[in-house]
DNA sequence: GCCAACGTTGGC
DNA sequence: GCCAACGTTGGC
């Protein structure tokens, strides 16, 4: 069992779409960071942790808990010309980016990341590392009972 | 709109 | 295989 949090622009796809969806789940294409697919494709199994992010906005922060759906499979957008995620090197036969689906499990109060920064417990955490852009980091069993039990749980919904 | 961090690209 | 230039992320 493993722990993560992963960034959506909400614009896009936040914790409210994803509860809406079929399922609560959807494939989370896109990642176009070799590290970040390394996570997905090698060390991500259903039913991991998943703290829901919501970036580039105007309240960043955690959003949500969800939770990992799937093994990792090849992007399709990978293969579409007209997508923003095309990449013309990628072949069906040899496919280089994958990803796994995510599944919504609730809302949580917006956790934003200045609130994140202020607590001596989340001070090694990867995603807030000065300057970090990785869009899918691993999140400690400590870290993921901190935010899970006690700041999910407080403070206003 | 600024800027730090850092991944990617391409010349050599 | 080095490294400078460039592009992107993402908070502020």
């Amino acid at each position: 069992m493993h722990y993560w949090l992963m960034k959506s622009e909400p614009e896009e796809c936040s914790i409210d779409m994803v509860l809406a969806s079929p399922g609560r789940k959807t494939p989370w294409t896109g990642v176009r960071n070799y590290q970040a697919r390394n996570f997905m494709r090698d060390e991500m199994h259903p039913g991991d942790g998943v703290l829901f992010y919501h970036s580039s906005c105007a309240e960043p922060g955690i959003a949500g808990i969800a939770e990992v759906a799937s093994a990792a499979y090849p992007d399709a957008t990978q293969f579409d010309a007209k997508s923003d995620y095309f990449d013309p090197k990628a072949t069906s036969e040899s496919p280089r980016w994958f990803h796994v689906d995510v599944r919504a499990v609730r809302k949580i109060r917006l956790i934003p990341i200045a609130e994140l920064r202020s607590h001596k417990s989340l001070a090694g955490m990867v995603a807030l590392r000065p300057g970090n852009r990785l869009s899918i980091t691993p999140v400690s069993v400590a870290e993921w009972r901190f935010i899970t039990a006690k700041l999910a749980t407080t403070g206003v919904a």
